[in-house]
DNA sequence: CATGAATGAGAATTCATTCAT
DNA sequence: TATGAATGAATTCTCATTCAT
């Protein structure tokens, strides 16, 4: 507090808190929580371990910063999304497809950002990302219900459910793709089932529900 | 070496193993995969260190036993209600109740088996035994598609979304209860808002799906 | 560097280095040795880290000076009263009282003064300001001894005897009432006790000795 | 708890503790507490480093113990001392001179015992020991009041005085020898000095206390 | 077979000191 | 001169695994 900080030293301190975040996250993204080490974090971020204490207190603070950092740009597409003014089933829709396809697009980051936690704090973290998320699809869920989209017993849990879904749907093909060695399989119709899922339940054959959800990108035919 | 193993000899063998296997899965469900560490188990057993390692090769294998025991603990109660001869709907309704409940029962174990894994062995476990589940839900899906029951597009999917439906909705809440210092709360109305939305799905409430099935528990009428 | 110095740099080097002094000996008052880090000392001071070598060669420089500036203070004080022409053994309370209450008054100070070295170096320090304080007393000593109020086989020491006396009757106590939590005990009763035994020994009650100095505070009558 | 732990066992725990002590000890004696790093504990006591962890918490415990073993045995002796019969005035003159020899006799342990601490639970035994110290002269003291021996104001004040004497006296010649590169001298005048100081105080030349009690080595008389 | 003391390769964290700016 | 971010060696503590008894 003795010392102002002029603009370049504050910009260069937090471009390395930056790069350390980013290191920590590319880390996570190739490994795991275990393969993040302070002394890999470090040398990945171009700085000696000591430095790295510089910016964060401690580890559990630097990973919990990373999963925030990470799951505020997820949740930021989201939540976007959310706030549209289109009607709840293709905010839905969009919703799902954005956050399934940006999790696709990085497989083993988003895994470890749904499933693997380590330490109590970050397991925190994981808890509030998950909730956070969950509370946009109520907010849409909510919305429907009341335009009379929608008929729920509880938009939470069908929230909740509705992230459930996705995440386990995606995340175990994610894996076993990934372990193969894997080229990129196309999620999309995987996502387009799980959306389907979610709108119809377990339809009987007998139900005539005339319209269902637009759902599909583009130029969709009906179900017959 | 050569010496034949008695079946006395094999027996206590057998046994030794069944205790290292209840030891680590008891540690694990007070604290977590942290806190299943060599020595602990092997004191928990009545073993000395060292004999651990008479019975496994590694700390990797003995938690993987240990996770396939639960697992297929948990699994074949599920199993047996798939391979009843009741209608799907109540099948699937009764087996979800099954898991979530024996979830429920014991959370902390629950949680470390669902969502907190240590290592990539395990890791592999923890994927097979969610397909194996899944693969349950999915037999059950696809009875009741022959059936003429459900119309589903991919009846795996379904099965990962209900799955994933169930662990999302009851893992959160459960965290959260847990922290709280937490009484039991009754999970039961949550299972079945779940198995709501998993037959309905978002339904809207001009759809004139003249019979749901009755997925609440109490006497159930069957489908006409 | 073969640049003359202007008194107006010098005085400001000299400022800095008095700032940083004193730094170092409040961080010293508030937590012991340990708590005198570098980074701490500068931002105390009001300077950058890397400002502080440019006044001191290193930490331990920097300490030992911390040091000898606050010895020199309190050596000051008993070495103005050795100076004066009052009787030995007057002198002698007057100058364990002033040192007494000294220490007493920044107890926290006082103990890393005189118990808590870290280093060598300070160490060092710490035995030349026993030494000169012991000299002090000696001093003291000597003169009474000169003018016949004592008979002393070795003043060098019965001077060391005094100052040990002091320093461990009020150490201790010091120390306790600090861990009560603890309001200021008076010290003063304290004081007079270890300058009654000072002054009398281990006194056997037959001994005839007539006369010992008053020594405890209030209006002090003359040695006859 | 599930092991019975055999005679044989036992010691050799015990004695890899009674290694690790005396190991941290020596290290001590040799370099002050800076000097004892667990590393080099373990490794002068023939163990790793992480061995040291099967028998101490933390290197904090570790010195604790190490410094209430040392301690403990100085005590024993002076409190056998102390329990004799003989008239307080011997008993005291023959407890400085044990505490005195023996810390001469080990310098740089003596110096580490009484004056350098390290951390707050070590200060804490530190202060510990000084106050059994001091409890074993007082008892002297109190015993010599009772027996009329002494006349004392306060006998823990005088106990407290007569320790700081001794260690205040002791350890400055002790650690100015010691950097001389010292053989060792002679500590005996000294510690004669300082008994001298404590029996009779400040002594006025016209005090006619008849009989100070013997102190010197060699034939002594009882009082009459 | 059983024991449990011992191993030793890490991992996190600290802080005096340096040096590019 | 002054800055303060960066260094990196040092130190404590952990725990799966081994092996002499």
């Amino acid at each position: 507090m003795a010392y102002q900080r002029t603009p370049y030293v504050e910009s260069k301190r937090a471009e390395a808190r930056e790069r350390l975040v980013m290191a920590a996250l590319s880390l996570l993204a190739q490994g795991g929580w275990r393969h993040v080490q302070m002394s890999a974090v470090a040398e990945a971020a171009g700085l000696s371990t000591g430095a790295v204490y510089l910016h964060f207190p401690s580890k559990t603070q630097l990973l919990a910063q990373a999963y925030r950092a990470q799951a505020g740009a997820e949740l930021r597409v989201v939540t976007e999304i959310a706030d549209q003014t289109a009607p709840a089933a293709e905010r839905l829709a969009a919703a799902v497809r954005a956050f399934a396809q940006r999790a696709m697009s990085n497989r083993r980051l988003a895994y470890a950002m749904v499933l693997e936690p380590t330490e109590a704090e970050i397991e925190e973290e994981r808890l509030h990302f998950h909730q956070q998320f969950i509370e946009q699809f109520r907010r849409i869920l909510q919305s429907g219900q009341d335009a009379g989209e929608f008929e729920l017993a509880d938009p939470q849990v069908a929230a909740a459910c509705i992230f459930g879904a996705i995440t386990e749907s995606l995340m175990g093909p994610l894996v076993l793709a990934a372990r193969a060695g894997g080229s990129d399989p196309d999620a999309r119709p995987l996502i387009e089932n799980v959306l389907a899922f979610c709108f119809h339940g377990l339809r009987s054959p007998g139900a005539t529900r005339d319209e269902a959800p637009r759902v599909a990108p583009g130029p969709r035919r009906r179900r017959k």
